[in-house]
DNA sequence: TTGAAAGCGCTAACAC
DNA sequence: GTGTTAGCGCTTTCAA
């Protein structure tokens, strides 16, 4: 067993040595107000006399708060950890954290030993809060963090009546601008590979495409609309190359992720077309920044940073206020052209 | 501020509940022996019923332990984070703790901010050891959190004669064995692209090379050694560009790096020379699993997944141990031969 | 086998 | 301004 080794100065002993009372050294420890310079200086000499540092399970037990939050990955397929998707979202929350004594604490949880332990370690009064990133719709652990009353706040949503706190992309938006890009670049015939659709993400790229369709006066034809079984390449090849042999004529492909593009443009070239000659494609940027495709593709890209960012913001939010209403964020996603599609 | 919700059930509140006094309860929630099978069965039924959840600042304060360990990531470069090299200690170091009751941290100490307040979190008695990955030569944390007295093992070392408990790849060994295996099959004038000798990890790995040069009877020719000036394939580039012009005969190259290694491979094809017809080359892998490169390089592999689980090994024995003496690990490593080099 | 009680080191409310 | 004091909720003797 670790912990502070025994001998570690207390408050008490700070007290003593600066010859003031405990209450006047924790007001100079925690930067309080009221108490005269002469004194601070005293007590700040004796804390670094005696390499004081507060015990914070002390602090947690009187203060009623921890000071910390965590950063959840639930994520069994761990590699994906690694994803720049996911580095870029912990960057941008370490940094939006950088300046309040809120110490970051990332999580993995895999298993659901891992779930139970984390949510004892959260329930139990060890972060004030939880980001939750890569929530998968069935899994049971934002519901039991909501459950406990613990201010929490997701990445992305599950279902379009999301409970919990969220931050997203407009990813209905985005789908529809790339669509209509495609359009005013004089596109006619656009298929869709879409995303597995029992996902609320690929719900919403589905529905954008649709939508810019019928804002250009198209009836979405379904037979223009693959569904992949997950965001796989693999599903991305096997999609268009089902939509090809029905559509052959279709000259522009919206695809509902970075991967399924991927995947869709191996399944064009297998096919002879020339990308993005014969068929523009353009797919969402979730992995941000693009993994390097050859050519380079237009894409969606949402803004991982701001989404960090406004996550930390709006948590810190419900760890202040009483439980006043969820204000969840959609941010605005943005057309990045790489091609002359 | 968040917290435990009021209103949180107390272990005196499960106590008065199930009919017992305080410390009955506490035995059975941490599965203590010495309670009568019928009393755990109520105080079971009670805990269930309110929901109890143990505070664990008030754990922590009476226990002196917090049941949770830091794996910290010096890294200003945060990009590096999502390496697979980093992912793959990770997941082991993750694997290794499933079966305690020890909740794993990740943390990100990028800034001299966040080291302190990373140094104020541990020295507060927030995680009984830490675990310390990418760490630089000149990096103050290690010394900061020995000195404080807590539980460190880093993986790998800062120098020949480290202080803090490591566990390292035989790096030495590996590049002899390397460099051996290109002496046995048939390569005669074996070139060395070094990484920054001012690091250890290069020390070791050139030391390697001499040394099997010197154990096949050659006298290692300063001509044949370049050191780069940090580990990227630019580094190899420049460094094998310069080896070649030098001694346009070599038929072998032993690279510190895979990504040394790479560099090299660039700068040899520029140079018109067919690998590994005309060159062998060979590097370590720390990367692994390692960046597919064209044509396929036999490497020196380190066993990142032994590495991590002994990491953790080690700090949980420095946990309970009183300061027996450090016992510092140094794994083998695999040559994978994947070329007919 | 179990209950009672003494802290763990800090914050915050209240006196002075 | 500053000292004093009452807990925060748990673990851990020590008795019973």
């Amino acid at each position: 067993m670790g912990r502070q080794r025994p001998g570690t100065p207390t408050l008490e002993e700070v007290a003593a040595l600066a010859g003031v009372g405990r209450g006047t050294v924790s007001r100079v420890v925690n930067n309080a107000a009221g108490v005269r310079d002469s004194t601070r200086r005293a007590v700040r000499q004796a804390i670094t006399e005696l390499g004081y540092v507060p015990n914070l399970a002390a602090r947690s037990l009187a203060g009623h708060r921890a000071d910390a939050v965590a950063l959840v990955m639930t994520e069994p397929d761990w590699r994906l950890f690694g994803e720049p998707f996911f580095t870029e979202v912990v960057h941008a929350v370490g940094d939006a954290l950088t300046d309040t004594p809120v110490q970051l604490l990332l999580t993995l949880v895999r298993t659901d030993t891992e779930r139970q332990r984390f949510v004892e370690y959260a329930r139990g009064g060890r972060v004030d809060g939880v980001l939750l990133m890569s929530v998968h719709a069935e899994d049971a652990l934002p519901d039991m963090l909501a459950k406990a009353g613990l201010p929490t706040v997701m990445l992305g949503r599950r279902s379009g009546d999301e409970t919990i706190t969220y931050v997203d992309a407009d990813n209905t938006a985005g789908a529809r601008g790339a669509v209509a890009h495609l359009l005013d670049t004089g596109r006619t015939t656009i298929g869709a590979v879409s995303g597995p659709l029992d996902m609320y993400v690929a719900q919403c790229r589905l529905r954008g495409y649709r939508e810019a369709l019928e804002g250009a006066g198209v009836t979405p034809a379904s037979s223009l609309v693959v569904e992949g079984s997950d965001f796989t390449e693999q599903s991305g090849r096997r999609a268009m190359a089902d939509l090809i042999s029905r559509r052959p004529e279709l000259d522009a492909v919206f695809a509902a992720s970075d991967t399924l593009a991927a995947g869709a443009l191996d399944a064009l070239r297998a096919a002879g077309r020339r990308v993005p000659r014969d068929v523009a494609v353009i797919g969402f940027d979730d992995v941000h920044p693009a993994r390097p495709t050859d050519p380079p593709l237009t894409t969606v890209r949402q803004p991982l940073g701001e989404i960090g960012r406004t996550m930390v913001r709006l948590l810190l939010e419900e760890m202040e206020d009483s439980p006043a209403g969820r204000r969840s964020v959609v941010l605005p996603t943005e057309l990045v052209v790489r091609d002359s599609a």
